[in-house]
DNA sequence: CTGTTTTGAGACTCGTTTGTCTAGAATGTA
DNA sequence: TACATTCTAGACAAACGAGTCTCAAAACAG
């Protein structure tokens, strides 16, 4: 559904929304936060860097930052910045050219779920989801539970 | 979402309620028929006859026929027969153990899409999609548009 | 200037999936 | 019996994703 990176991305931009506004926090602190791998977190920032999602600086004090109010970043945008547009794009039963005009006898069916990915990525904002984080008992790291 | 095997799985099985009740089809005739690769298709079939979907019968005249009334066979069934009982069925964000109780921050959004997908395979029948392929204007194929 | 911290880019390994191919076991026909 | 047809099982290679690691460039601190 998903990549494995673009799930990093999300995880990394909630974290940070969640986190302090303007600081600029190590990518290694973030996955240490997330439990997650620091390198492969890393591999996320370059995209969503150039997306302009985030702004990255390097030497001490360094780290990633939120680029924009987390109100204004939807989920759809971490998605085209890493995985490209394409989440649940195709056929279900993965017909080339599978459309409006050369339908599989699921493409109905399958565009009313489409249709609700579509809508949740984007109507569903980090700065949403952060917020979230704090009045509910959710949770971001892949870690044992502290509860 | 549904891997390749499992996607080929659907597309026989479909293509097997089309056609003639009873027959036997080889499956270099139905791989012909759906454009797609004999050899590959072939390896679904063992699955499938284990599950109960299909009975498979070799020699001259021999080949793949539904085991079942197609209108019984439901596409949850042949997901299960070949991918495992596993669709969707994990948290979006990648994080383990992601459940009611300890949900992330889309888990409840994320729930219900899984529902639809749920639903859609449990009330899909084979039948019913092979059915529709001479109503309306519907394609099983992979090969050019026949129009 | 020297050294440390951090991002950035890429090579590399590992496992899974996709797809092709081969050999063998059934089944039927002449 | 000999032979063609077909499924069955598995070996094999190519492609992809996930994850680790290394090295260089930037930035700062002393």
């Amino acid at each position: 559904m998903l990549s494995r990176a673009c799930q990093y991305g999300i995880l990394l931009l909630v974290h940070l929304a969640h986190g302090e506004g303007g600081r600029f926090e190590p990518v290694h602190e973030a996955a240490a936060g997330l439990g997650l791998s620091a390198h492969f977190l890393a591999k996320t920032v370059g995209p969503l860097a150039r997306a302009g999602l985030v702004k990255s600086y390097r030497g001490p004090n360094g780290g990633v930052a939120l680029a924009r109010d987390p109100m204004q970043i939807h989920v759809r945008d971490v998605v085209r910045a890493i995985d490209g547009s394409t989440p649940v794009e195709c056929c279900v039963l993965g017909l080339p050219g599978c459309g409006e005009n050369r339908p599989c006898p699921m493409h109905d069916a399958w565009s009313a779920v489409r249709a609700n990915v579509s809508r949740l990525l984007d109507d569903t904002t980090v700065g949403a989801l952060a917020a979230r984080l704090d009045t509910e008992s959710l949770r971001l790291s892949s870690l044992d539970p502290e509860h």
